[in-house]
RNA sequence: UAAUUUGACCCUU
């Protein structure tokens, strides 16, 4: 089945889930490659209980199979699955390697399973991993995520073996803990720099505002892609720096870089804080010409840009026409509802989402809490305000 | 022919 396999590996590259299906379905043989493709397939593209019904029916499991399933628990925040699996793998005489370590340590990053992370690493020096480079990478970009920059450091001293993740890995942890410092050393220091490696610094340098020098480093850039000029344009929005913003990015389309949904989602953010209407509305264009009218942080930014420019009723249709909307959707709306003294509207919202199962937050409360000030709801906003701590929120 | 690591988003203002 080698060549059927080769076949689906190639659709599903590409995101074709339904091609692979077919040629898996077709298929007469099948060997433990076919399923765990298939397997990882299906988690890739979330529909995870599919990716378990296949788990479950193929003949054989692998440490392949168990890790391409564990991943995709994990990465839907199946933590409980995810972990199980592994314990599974450890007691059920499959084992574990590496990789399986890695997608565990990923997992601790990303859930900032702090606890976790310690036994891990212990299992990692205990099972002679040491100086495997995927998982050192692992181990830096994890402690950087709890904030353990020292800890960092040491794994990435320890290599034996250090690859541009590695030194890139490194560099981002100072850059996500306030060390610009260090991480423009070690960005001096690096024998290679990619693309990763610059658009780090230029991000570590705007989040000091230290605009002059992110620039600096961002003209020298060999290659500028589009993450890259989205970092830039982002910076000077997060800086309050709207116009310039806007003038990056018109350079951007000046020197070919195509935008996407992220850079028109931090341009909106820009004309929406300037109230600016009709580049708004140029950028809404755009994002029709681009087919991205159907992107939901694209739809969250017309969301609030309409809003702010005071154009509450193409902000509640284009929130309308958001086919999956987040809570970031619903904080969009709803704060736009506030900025209008739509207190009616803003509170049947906020009960709506609730009752969809969207778990409010800061930004909601704000919102919710303002609209009641705003058109004197005092028994309902001290109902609002002490709803707070059943959601686990703290007031400022 | 199958599983793993690093850079930019949207709501708060």
């Amino acid at each position: 089945p080698v060549a059927s396999n080769a076949l689906i590996s190639g659709y599903l590259k590409i995101g074709e889930l339904d091609d692979a299906i077919r040629v898996f379905e077709g298929m007469s043989e099948r060997d433990v490659v076919t399923w765990s493709s298939m397997v990882d397939g299906y988690c890739k593209k979330g529909r995870i209980d599919d990716a378990q019904k296949v788990f479950e029916k193929m003949p054989e499991r692998n440490v392949v199979s168990w890790t391409a399933m564990m991943s995709g628990y994990l990465k839907f925040g199946m933590w409980e699955d995810g972990f199980g699996a592994f314990s599974r793998m450890r007691s059920e005489g499959v084992g574990i390697n590496s990789t399986a370590l890695t997608v565990i340590v990923d997992a601790c990053a990303a859930g900032s399973r702090v606890k976790e992370v310690v036994q891990i690493h212990g299992l990692v020096l205990s099972m002679g991993f040491e100086h495997d480079v995927f998982l050192g990478n692992s181990l830096i970009a994890m402690y950087s995520h709890a904030g353990w920059m020292d800890a960092a450091k040491k794994v990435f001293d320890f290599m034996r073996e250090k690859d541009i993740v590695s030194w890139n890995s490194l560099i981002s942890g100072y850059v996500q803990n306030d060390g610009i410092e260090e991480a423009y050393a070690l960005f001096n220091k690096m024998p290679k720099r990619d693309v990763v490696s610059w658009t780090a610094v230029v991000v570590g340098f705007l989040n000091q505002g230290m605009m002059e020098e992110s620039i600096s480093v961002f003209e020298d850039m060999p290659v500028k892609d589009d993450v890259a000029w989205t970092a830039v344009i982002s910076g000077f929005v997060r800086n309050g720096e709207c116009e310039n913003a806007f003038h990056w990015f018109t350079r951007m389309a000046q020197e070919g870089t195509k935008p996407n949904s992220l850079t028109l989602s931090s341009v909106l953010s820009a004309t929406a804080s300037l109230a600016a209407m009709n580049q708004g509305l140029q950028i809404h264009g755009l994002v029709v010409k681009m087919d991205l009218e159907s992107n939901v942080s694209v739809q969250n930014s017309l969301v609030s840009m309409y809003a702010k420019c005071g154009n509450v009723d193409d902000a509640y249709r284009t929130f309308l026409d958001i086919d999956e909307p987040n809570l970031v959707s619903m904080n969009s709306m709803i704060t736009g509802f506030a900025q209008h003294g739509f207190g009616e509207e803003a509170l049947n919202l906020f009960k709506k989402m609730q009752l969809g199962g969207f778990k409010p937050n800061g930004v909601t409360f704000r919102g919710v809490l303002s609209v009641c000030v705003h058109v004197g709801l005092v028994e309902e906003g001290w109902h609002y305000f002490k709803s707070m701590s059943f959601y686990g929120l703290e007031p400022e």
